[in-house]
DNA sequence: CGAATGTTTGATAGCACTCAAGAAGAGTGG
DNA sequence: CCACTCTTCTTGAGTGCTATCAAACATTCG
């Protein structure tokens, strides 16, 4: 019962034991696509249950930077509920179910019980390793790396959600949205996708994408 | 002698009471400029007392990319010591006065108290805000509005560190590392650099930094 | 079948990279 | 105090990756 921290390094990829927050939840919401899960007045804490999305910070001129992806057993808004301040948006790219919570509810809570609060650390520090390696692929990977490295951590992700049917996983991402998250225009973006393709990195097709080798994929985004 | 983290927004400028951790430390260490900090066999968990590093990451083939600074009030390791996992280097890059924990100890200390636990949370969500704004610099800004951007974070992390003294601030940064903080090449980061000095947006001499108008450097940045 | 969204392509411009080498400081030893 | 070395900063020339502009094509959806 006791959710499994000081085992071994491939914890990492298990994901944490959210049960404790079962009893805090305030509202259960279903979210269409296109839709901002966050902010939202009143509620600041966000457990996805289902579906897919992205959180991003604008500029003021509108330039958008995607900082992460948002997969089901995600918990959103935690800086911005333990810092009180920050804004970053968050997106349904696909339908979503989500659990709100009250940020009161989840502080006493962590006050009261220990486990919680090393889960939520745990998040946080996940979230924040996820950070570091994105911040990696924007500055120092070309164009052509980038897009292999973002295939591939879409791949990731959604093995540890379990969402890998068959030989595809879910890709509702638009070729803005990877423009976004790499710092790319959406000309270049579009060129270098369709060029990996080509050389039968991956295929695209009907929001889903298929990974021919993911030793060769890996190469190919400097790994 | 609670530490205000139910006061207002303007909290995020003030730094955590680390005091709790004292009876942890385990050593007590000067580190001289241009050596590593972490990772470092036997020890996991740093605090800063005086003095200015970077932390980064490598890629196999050499790139660098610079993922934050290190100032002092600091605790670097966390992620690594939470995860188990992950490999950020820290540099010194003027001597530092640093503190060593014993991993294990924080963790029993933060599970005994609640208050630590907090604090951790604190600092996490801290430097997950630095990260993202961070990102959005190296995705989003062009190489003049990144310098500016650069400067100016300099600057606020010199001032909450309060080591800014008369009309400048520390800057033990090489043209190199500022590259390497934008995913820059050296060159054009030179170029860049001196463009903005000749604008009169600041002017870097011995180490350290003058910035003319607070305003005008923020406008440079697109802040 | 239109309207909206997303994808694809060609042409042109520009910001940033690479290569190469000289100037300027900082630290060291004679 | 002066050579010497090393690091850092600076500059010029040429290249190329990526951005911008414009427009056609495909797809989804009501």
């Amino acid at each position: 019962m006791k959710n499994g921290k000081n085992d071994t390094v491939e914890d990492l990829s298990r994901q944490p034991d959210l049960g404790f927050l079962a009893e805090l939840v305030t509202l259960q919401r279903l979210v269409p696509p296109g839709s901002v899960l966050l902010p939202d007045p009143g509620f600041a804490l966000v457990r996805v249950e289902r579906g897919i999305g992205i959180r991003y910070a604008l500029l003021e001129d509108g330039r958008r930077q995607i900082e992460g992806l948002i997969y089901p057993g995600d918990l959103c808004g935690l800086p911005e509920c333990v810092l009180g301040e920050g804004t970053s948006y968050h997106e349904a790219l696909t339908a979503m179910s989500v659990s709100h919570f009250d940020p009161l509810d989840v502080r006493q809570s962590r006050a009261a019980e220990q486990l919680p609060g090393q889960v939520l650390l745990w998040l946080m520090a996940t979230e924040s390793s996820r950070l570091s390696q994105w911040l990696v692929s924007v500055g120092q990977r070309n164009a052509q790396e980038g897009i292999a490295w973002f295939v591939h951590h879409v791949w990731e992700r959604a093995g540890m959600a379990g969402l890998i049917q068959g030989a595809s996983a879910p890709f509702p991402f638009s070729q803005q949205v990877v423009a976004d998250v790499l710092g790319l225009s959406l000309v270049h973006t579009n060129k270098t996708m369709r060029r990996l393709r080509d050389l039968g990195l991956f295929r695209i097709a009907s929001g889903r994408v298929e990974i021919a080798s993911i030793s060769r994929l890996r190469r190919a985004a400097a790994l």
